[in-house]
DNA sequence: TGCTCAAACGATAATGATTCTCAATATAGA
DNA sequence: TCTATATTGAGAATCATTATCGTTTGAGCA
């Protein structure tokens, strides 16, 4: 239950809080801005102060329980942590993004940050480019 | 000459032009945020409006002469364009960054986008870590 | 070299995202 | 239920960045 989640976290169950973490679990857009949160959460008749939804943001992360991107588009992007890691790629013509893990890469990271004398302790990796979906504004058919 | 780098992107051959170019080609530190910038030709007694220094990096960026990136600090790092393409590792404790290339991470990166139906623009890499350097603060010895 | 005019400059206002403040409110535990 | 404390929300404040606009400057030409 998502009071687990939040207990075992050191928070307070609160409304709020739990509205916004059953928001990160239930959306079908996994990657979403704190605007985002904001605004899906007041559409669907739950107000809650945007001051609020930043902090919450800002103490899921801290707890490990959601994670953090920063893509080219400025804003900052947050995601619910659930399964293993994994790296994004972000169509630059709709934003849709798709998720992908390369053992391969993650190996090579692991002896650059060495070879360099690194502890490599993170790293960010989005990949750019236009997709193929159907309903991107450039799609060609 | 920079004067011919200004012109052959387009751009007039102006003072503040000059004196930014010569910066980002003259520093040590080869990656900048817009502030530093502004506060080391301040420094150096050479006083640029700050709003002139954002339109210049903007204009370089958009000419090709220089690059931008979005490390997790948040501000937008500026570096100059030469030499071939490269992707960085920063260090969490005391800022520095490095640089590195493998082209074995290149190539996954083409093989991934495919394989996920995009054709690949771009990719932003960075790894975080902590550095052994003798001067960070957090050197052990 | 001096003239003209669009382009560029710089001070400052505006913007957008995020964080802070603080009085009112809700939670956890006794 | 009662209390002490943490949380909330509205709005102010902050930070990075961009837009505005009157003044200045660079590039081509007489
Ligand atoms: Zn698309
Ligand atoms: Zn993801
Ligand atoms: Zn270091
Ligand atoms: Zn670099």
């Amino acid at each position: 239950m998502d009071s687990e989640e939040l207990r075992n976290a050191g928070l307070k169950v609160t409304i709020p809080r739990l509205k916004i973490l059953s928001l990160l679990e239930n959306s079908a857009e996994r990657h979403m801005t704190a605007e985002t949160v904001y605004r899906l959460l007041a559409e669907g008749g739950e107000v809650i102060g945007l001051a609020t939804v930043y902090r919450a943001l800002a103490q899921f992360e801290a707890a490990g329980l959601i994670t953090r991107h920063h893509f080219d588009s400025g804003q900052t992007v947050y995601e619910l942590e659930r399964g293993p890691h994994h790296d994004h790629i972000v169509c630059i013509r709709c934003g849709r993004v798709e998720e992908f893990y390369d053992k391969v890469i993650e190996e090579r990271q692991r002896e650059i940050a060495a070879s360099l004398g690194f502890t490599l302790s993170d790293h960010a990796l989005t990949l750019y480019g236009e997709c193929n979906s159907p309903d991107c504004p450039g799609h060609q058919g």
